[in-house]
RNA sequence: GCCCACAUAGUGUAGCCCGGUCUAGCAUUCGGGACUGUCACUCCUGCGACGCGGGUUCAAAUCCCGCUGUGGGCGCCA
């Protein structure tokens, strides 16, 4: 059978916009058959859009022979259909479609490669290598309605609070900044990087928009393969002027409590749909703070793990924690040995005005307070054993009266897999780049 | 980078330990049929699979080796 062509057929409203208002209205839906049921007589089509779905309801004798014909569908058939809203208390949301006219756009295969029912959980890697369909499950579309809800809470809570948003450069000329592996590409005849993080880009801006704020991509060449690691990572990162780590806490716990806030109130129905609707809740603020000495008491007194002193907490010791805290806390002052250069000493030189903000034994955020006198941030450099050359074009900026300031980066997707109580972050991403995964 | 595990129809699984009874079971998808209020419709019926290569054995989905793929843990992680 031939496919229908678009022609002049327009959408004229998502499903999400057919109330008990459009009652005996004429309206076009369009999307894709998410479930067709046969009865013989009568026959029930589930489209969904964007948005969610409507059931399209065709009883012989009441439409057209034709379309009652036409209509053999298979999951995931792109299609719209004309038709008139009626009032049907049976059927889902009170409201059915019953249509006057139907167009087939496309087609699936026989047996799609990945289940659409929702009868059977195929597997992440399967899901992934055809994610475009995928995506369209409802699993799927309610994980990334709320990574848009997040996304949008962000950017209304910080553009009120005069934040800029800014954007920097993710091709960088210099792989100086230390820590991670970077990704090295040709630029044109010269070497060049994908960008690690913003950081020395924002904090330069702070000098110059005060507030500013960027969620943008950074790029990791770690061969990290574990469910909490991406080689391709959306951030939040925020840099403030004027300020140091208690701003930051503060306003970083305010954000947090709003956006879970707004996704309550929002994206309710997608909570429900992964379950999440009683999990996901309001933490209080301020959330609990904790020193880098506290915890390691911790660790070492009540869950007997040896971290030395000065160590990095062990991901082990980390999911101890995560049974002990279950909702978010802070953890401040680690000791200066274990963070960048950027990072200011605290009175007592072996602490750091630094935090982590972790989520269970998740990490989600790391920030804190920042050099801003040019003279100790290249004695921090050298201390780090950097070069401060290297540096010349970032320490320039913090030659022009850069104003003390503090800040943090968050790991977008890790929040959304903690958000969505989500086993993997691959799922939080539409298209995650893992180093075993490029494609699609 | 290191260590461990797994691989059965389109999808998800049972069978493997203890080789023969497997002509490989089940659910769903898919094909055919019945059905005028379903919503995971129901019922009848049919098609469809042991990752690849080698070995052991009278006999291999089952035991052994290699390869490939996947999963998990650790490490790395501004």
């Amino acid at each position: 059978m031939a496919l229908d062509e678009l022609a002049d057929w327009r959408k004229s409203h998502y499903t999400k916009d057919i109330t008990q208002e459009f009652i005996d209205k004429e309206v076009i839906l369009g999307g894709w058959v998410r479930n067709f049921r046969d009865l013989g007589g009568l026959k029930f089509i589930n489209l969904q859009d964007k948005y969610g779905e409507r059931q399209i309801t065709l009883k012989k004798g009441v439409v057209s022979d034709e379309i009652f014909d036409k209509a053999k569908l298979g999951y995931q058939y792109c299609i719209m259909v004309k038709g008139k809203v009626k009032r049907f208390d049976k059927a889902p949301g009170g409201i059915e479609i019953i249509p006057s006219k139907l167009k087939i756009l496309n087609k699936t295969p026989e047996k799609l490669p990945i289940d659409m029912t929702g009868e059977t959980n195929s597997e992440l890697d399967l899901r992934l290598n055809n994610r475009a369909l995928d995506l369209r499950s409802l699993r799927s579309q309610a994980i990334f309605e709320i990574r848009a809800e997040v996304l949008k809470s962000i950017r209304n809570f910080l553009l009120e609070r005069d934040f800029t948003e800014i954007t920097t450069p993710k091709i960088i000329g210099s792989a100086t900044e230390g820590g991670t592996e970077l990704f090295p590409i040709m630029y044109f005849d010269k070497e060049a990087f994908l960008t690690q993080s913003a950081q020395l880009y924002k904090e330069q801006l702070s000098g110059v928009y005060e507030r500013v704020f960027e969620i943008s991509p950074c790029f990791r060449a770690e061969k990290s393969r574990t469910k909490r690691h991406l080689c391709e990572i959306f951030t939040l990162d925020l840099e403030m002027a004027f300020a140091d780590m208690n701003d930051v806490l503060k306003i970083l716990e305010e954000m947090v409590h709003n956006v879970i806030k707004d996704i309550r109130k929002n994206k309710m129905p997608a909570l429900k749909i992964l379950k999440m609707d009683n999990k996901t809740i309001v933490p209080e603020i301020p959330l609990p703070r904790y020193t880098y000495d506290e915890i390691l008491d911790l660790i070492t007194k009540e869950f007997k793990i040896n971290v030395e002193w000065g160590e990095d907490i062990s991901t082990e010791a980390y999911r101890k924690l995560g049974e002990e805290i279950t909702g978010y806390y802070y953890i401040t002052h680690w000791p200066m040995l274990i963070k960048p250069f950027y990072i200011q000493p605290s009175k007592d030189p072996k602490y750091s005005e630094s935090f982590d903000l972790q989520m269970g034994w998740l990490e989600l955020t790391s920030g804190g307070t920042r050099v801003h006198n040019k003279e100790k941030l290249i004695e921090a450099l050298e201390e780090k054993g950097l070069n401060p050359i290297s540096f010349e074009s970032h320490l320039n900026a913090f030659g022009f009266g850069m104003p003390p300031h503090a800040g943090f980066g968050l790991g977008i997707a890790r929040w959304i897999t903690f958000l969505c109580g989500l086993d993997d972050i691959r799922e939080s991403v539409m298209y995650p780049r893992t180093p075993d995964r490029l494609t699609p």
